[in-house]
DNA sequence: TCAAAAGTGTTCGCTATACACCCATGG
DNA sequence: CCATGGGTGTATAGCGAACACTTTTGA
């Protein structure tokens, strides 16, 4: 960040702040990563020390190229996940004068998907932690409103976008596929119906690892095939659920 | 806004705005409000000086809710038209750090949707003009991509919200409507499934004017109705276009 | 008088949904 | 051995899409 001194403008400028909601899976739950605040912060951190809080932080007006930018900078600095600017989707902008109380602070809220089962040992234990959904506390300034937010937007972007594939890893199994899908929409489905239309998207590949299934109960594992889901999207296709 | 003078801060501060992409409907195409940047303005707007460009300006730090309310009041300054801070709907946020030549401005896009039939005589015609969605011609800073990007959000919100009802008069036609659906989401339709969906949705009720209509070229004239229009909504239903 | 605009109803095909049985494993 | 979990196919109903003719007015 830039060092820290005198800046001065002939009008006020608030301050301005990226937020990530982490969404991972971990095969029954959809998680969150939060962390707790203020625990070895510089001064300037001092509302709601202690409490839980998403992952941000403050734009650096000198060296971030956009708020995407800071959200991936400050979610590695608090956290330890490295992600790509790319991978934050926008949720929007919360600028409420009341919702920070030492300055106005307005802040741009992301969300991002990982697959769990990879990042989990990259996150950095002493200052984040991964909740169920539906555990989480209470969190502080108006981010419970943010998290609520970020969920619905996750939920409707589940139908343009490849979500179950970002959240699971590489080799899943259809029942694993199917209870994402539920946790999201918070809805039950079929599992003929669904069995049978994902089969018909044609964006799930077989993967043969070796053990012989003579049995049933033992699922099937499938990859995602990227390359068809791409040519089914770029046709202007959308998942239906 | 508040006085000019010296606003310190310990690290450098962007400064935030934001801005309007305004849709009217004439009954045959979408419309869009434009401004002429710079000609009567303080100091401080010396960029793209006589160019084309969205309403919008600087957040008031002390006095504006919410970017929001920023939008509405600039929107009533740079162009006369009074809305509501309601009636602005989110876009996203634009925060490249090369969008504005002079500092680092980082900008909230809105929209909103106005009946341009009632609103008309409202925009000072001195500084801003009213152009067809599709003759916009080159426009100041990213707000070429911004307006894109209004007009994608509008065209996946209209499956979620009442927008024809927004930008129509309060009295319209089917063949109106129709058009409308047609312009924003740069399809056709069959002119007898639109009216059978239309009717099925049971939110159009016919306005009895007094002229006896013993032709059918004089196309019939429907109100909304909004009560059923809720209900529909508050059942999770969407309009399938 | 002819072209353009608007109203109206039916058929067909597809897709979403509902539904039952079998097999294998692990407790 | 029984409960649990997972794999598979079919039948039906409802909805979206395609489609033609008649009337009137304005040019």
């Amino acid at each position: 960040m830039a060092k820290k001194g005198q800046y001065t403008y002939e009008y006020p400028h608030p301050a301005v702040t990226a937020d990530c909601v982490v969404f991972g899976y971990d095969g029954k739950e959809l998680k969150v990563l939060l962390i707790r605040r203020g625990l070895e912060k510089e001064a300037s951190t001092t509302a709601y020390v202690g409490e839980w809080a998403l992952p941000g932080g403050f734009l650096d007006v000198e060296k971030d190229r956009t708020v995407a930018h800071t959200a991936a900078r400050e979610l590695k600095e608090e956290t330890g996940l490295k992600l790509s600017y790319k991978e934050f989707k926008e949720v929007g902008t919360y600028s409420d004068i009341k919702r920070d109380p030492r300055e106005r602070v307005i802040t741009v809220a992301h969300y991002a998907l990982v697959k769990l089962s990879e990042v989990q040992a990259d996150t950095d234990a002493e200052k984040a932690e991964w909740f169920a959904f539906g555990d989480v506390p209470s969190l502080a300034f108006d981010h419970d409103k943010i998290l609520r937010d970020a969920f619905s937007r996750l939920k409707q972007n589940i139908h343009f976008e490849p979500v179950g594939f970002e959240l699971l890893p590489e080799v899943f199994t259809l029942p694993q596929l199917q209870n994402l899908y539920e946790s999201i929409l918070e809805v039950k489905f079929d599992r003929r119906n669904f069995a049978n239309k994902m089969k018909h998207y044609e964006i799930l590949s077989e993967v043969d690892d070796g053990t012989p299934r003579h049995g049933t109960r033992t699922p099937i594992k499938y990859r995602f095939d990227k390359e068809n889901y791409d040519r089914l999207k770029r046709s202007g296709f959308q998942l239906e659920f």
